[in-house]
DNA sequence: TCTGGGGTCCTAGGACCC
DNA sequence: TCTGGGGTCCTAGGACCC
């Protein structure tokens, strides 16, 4: 007897290309790439820029030349339009069921039970319509058994020549024999958690696709692999082994990294890197309403040229107690970061991350600290500080500076009050940036 | 002197995802 | 010259304990 309950998967085609083309109708019937941060790497393509063979995650400087003589145009990424438009596609979305788990910017998992009550090809047309019509964004559907099916199912509608004009792909409503034809055109390393390394073990053992592995005895599977590989044969067997995750789990670790535009060599521009790096990681904690007891510093050389001086250090360092506070943050980081950091490398990368994380306790006021850094770190971490504050204002506990903090700036070692910031205070922070610089 | 075995916790590293 | 960022889960191996 089947399951009553079926999965849908609903994302975004090529989600930030289509974003943009909401609000630019310059940008529709051309090839047109969004780039990562610095201009970097492609992280999105729109479908004229596929057929040009752009690949993900290509260095735009590669193809820089050749794709703009095709016609082809990159923009810069805008996260902000992005979430904006994916917040308002996600409810969307969920109107049309009560179990809904975003998984990730464009990308949304939706539940259906009682399907035989209703037309379910019908209900993802009206979704995909109206997703279309009111957020502009066009989207594929996947119906499926199980999540993973609902992965293949997705894929389906996007690049098979029978789904691809209306963009879904119910695997559910298919006779057996279509579905094992479809599961059989569907290469064992397209499956959802099965990257290069699985897909070459797996055609090693003459496991090829998709109808293959669901084939397979999963005893055997687990044991030539791991839990993981057995839940995916299991799932697309339909068997369902992964849950919908309605309200994600607080994060276990949280991580804030950059590549440099430029590479960089001295300690001071480490410093205020590490220092902002370490601030926003601090506001997602509190946002998430954690504290962290461990902080990992590191800094990375640019993995490119083998030839070049290779330097990958990391520390972590161990709190006293457990905290969600920029300042005490950013002081442990720069402190690991005096430790990593060797002249004469050129750095590309660095970031914090924060580890051990737990459910904030009650909090701790009037605590005093003494800053035993040098000025610059001072500096540095107080504009971090202040940076984060601003953002911060009104959500959650934070520091406030004690009376005549700015006076006492210069000097050594300084004295900062922990308590709830009134409004009153605000303005005087705002103005601390300039006392600073004064 | 003989040299057990199971459990837990932590860490590093691999693989994978979007 | 220029090559993203942020996550999760699993395993193996070492330390430590009884």
């Amino acid at each position: 007897m089947p399951s009553d309950t079926v999965f849908a998967l609903v994302d975004g085609n090529a989600f930030y290309v289509s974003c943009e083309r909401v609000f630019n109708l310059q940008l529709r019937q051309r090839p047109v790439v969004v780039l990562s941060n610095n201009d970097g790497c492609v992280v999105a393509r729109s479908d004229e820029a596929k057929a040009l063979g752009i690949a993900m995650g290509t260095p735009y400087f590669k193809i820089k030349r050749e794709y703009e003589k095709a016609g082809g145009l990159a923009l810069s990424s805008n996260y902000t339009l992005y979430a904006d438009l994916s917040s308002r596609m996600m409810s969307i979305i969920g109107e049309y069921s009560d179990r809904q788990e975003v998984y990730s910017i464009d990308e949304a998992f939706i539940e259906w039970t009682g399907f035989r009550h209703f037309n379910l090809d019908e209900m993802a047309f009206r979704l995909r319509q109206q997703v279309q019509r009111w957020i502009g964004i066009p989207v594929g559907i996947g119906i499926g058994q199980t999540k993973t099916l609902a992965k293949v199912a997705n894929r389906l509608a996007k690049t098979h020549p029978d789904f691809k004009a209306h963009g879904i792909c119910n695997l559910t409503a298919l006779p057996s024999p279509v579905r094992e034809a479809l599961l059989k055109e569907t290469p064992v390393g397209a499956v959802w958690g099965i990257g290069r390394r699985g897909s070459a073990k797996l055609e090693g053992l003459g496991i090829r696709t998709a109808l293959d592995l669901s084939q397979a005895h999963s005893p055997w599977i687990r044991q030539q692999f791991t839990v993981v590989m057995e839940r995916t044969a299991l799932e697309l067997r339909g068997v369902p082994c992964i849950d919908l995750e309605q309200v994600p789990p607080p994060k276990q670790q949280i991580v804030s990294s950059r590549s440099f535009g430029q590479r960089v060599t001295d300690l001071p521009t480490l410093r205020q890197a590490v220092s902002t790096y370490t601030a926003r990681a601090a506001e997602k904690l509190r946002y998430q309403g954690s504290e962290t007891s461990a902080l990992t510093v590191f800094l990375n050389t640019p993995p490119y040229n083998p030839s070049e001086p290779q330097h990958h250090p990391s520390v972590t360092l161990r709190l006293e107690r457990p905290t969600a506070d920029t300042l005490i943050l950013c002081q442990a980081a720069g402190r690991g970061l005096e430790r990593l950091y060797q002249p004469g490398y050129r750095y590309q990368k660095a970031g914090v991350m924060l580890l051990n994380l737990t459910p904030k306790g009650p909090g701790q006021l009037s605590l005093f600290d003494h800053v035993d850094t040098d000025r610059a770190a001072k500096r540095e971490t107080l504009l971090a500080l202040i940076d984060g504050l601003n953002r911060d204002m009104g959500r959650e506990t934070i520091w406030t500076a004690a009376q005549g903090l700015t006076r006492q700036a210069q000097e050594t070692p300084w004295r900062m009050q922990r308590g709830a910031l009134s409004p009153a205070y605000t303005t005087r922070w705002s103005d601390l940036p300039k006392v600073m610089a004064g």
